[in-house]
DNA sequence: CATATTCTTGAATTATGATTCAAAAAAGAG
DNA sequence: CTCTTTTTTGAATCATAATTCAAGAATATG
């Protein structure tokens, strides 16, 4: 009855992620999405509204690929100690992988865009707030078997923070030491075990 | 013999820093850098060149802004682990205040700038490194007097770490006790001890 | 195969913002 | 007071980029 559409709308939201996140939200023109979807700007505007609707549509098809891995790797095995350790090193791999595109997407976004854009910050918020119940909810389950004897939820934000704050380093010095540094004093303080000064292996 | 400038250049300067902090480098135009200095843009582009040189020197007073107030705090007593306590309560206190600006310029840029402007960015970088060169001194000398065993440069990278975290943490999330915590958590690994749950009063 | 419906196209429009430049203004030297 | 030098002005220009829209294309249904 009507002309199907002729593209894969979830290729279509990953090729634009992938620009805005290397190139950012203000350096990312319409015209440069074109070049990489393939769809001309009508069709865009007909699909997101605009160039804020398309990235908020971005914005969920990244978080949604994240809290997926996030998950997945948190409850890896049976061992929550485990889990989490897993998870930091997942974390520096994925760290170093993105290098091109300069650390985390959601962070990046937040820092800079406007204020006014109050939609898409409490978008963020609630993603950031989602990954670190998940994180909160393991280190429990890790404090429950007598694992560890810090406070969970406190320090599911000591580790976010610390995340957060190894996207920033590593843009600015690209040695991949201080990651696993990062992670190896989190377990260490985990465990609150003398920090070995070995760094982690990576798998 | 030619006609005085007519302007604090200092002045010029101050103000549009907190415009660019406020605002971000793309979001802020040559419009609004006229609105707040006064300065019109035939005067700005004699000073400048352009804008990309109007903002270097931005960097250049935020900078040293920054690292005057680091190194009077970091050479503040005689008892380096008091000066690094004290270091990090006027990291929270200023995080706290910079609330509506976004946390750091430096690291703000760091994230968003283009590829293209590797000048911009070891600007930041040859910055951070001096910060990080500071506090890696004061922890030496805090390792000297036997206040503290930890590796005095990694430590200061992980604090660094911990700091960038922080302003991206806070932007996400505007409870203070964060910031508290984290700077506990610091503290608490620097000595060893257990962690106490209890966040350090603010000055 | 005609038609209704929806999708696609991309040039045209509108908006925004960086940059230039010729003319005007200010000050001191002679 | 005039002239030289430097600064200031701000409208005009140039550049870029967001958005619109009317015409064309594709499909399934009747």
């Amino acid at each position: 009855m009507a002309r199907p559409i002729g593209y894969d709308p979830k290729e279509v939201l990953v090729n634009a992620m992938n620009l805005f996140w290397e190139k950012g939200y203000e350096s990312t023109s319409i015209q440069d999405i074109v070049a990489v979807t393939g769809l001309k700007p009508g069709s865009l505007y007909n699909l997101y509204g605009n160039k804020e609707g398309l990235f908020e549509a971005v914005l969920d098809t990244y978080s949604t690929m994240n809290l997926e891995q996030v998950e997945e790797v948190l409850n890896g095995s049976d061992d929550p100690f485990k889990n989490i350790e897993s998870f930091l090193q997942e974390v520096v791999v994925t760290t170093i992988s993105n290098k091109k595109t300069n650390g985390c997407l959601l962070v990046k976004t937040l820092l800079v865009v406007p204020h006014k854009d109050k939609k898409i910050q409490e978008h963020i918020t609630v993603i950031f707030a989602q990954v670190e119940a998940l994180l909160a909810k393991t280190i429990q389950k890790a404090v429950d078997l007598g694992q560890t004897t810090v406070d969970a939820k406190q320090f599911a934000k000591f580790i976010i923070t610390t995340i957060y704050g190894s996207h920033v380093y590593y843009k600015s010095d690209d040695d991949v030491g201080i990651l696993r540094q990062n992670v190896q004093f989190l377990l260490d303080t985990l465990q609150k075990k003398e920090h070995s000064n070995t760094a982690i292996a990576l798998t």
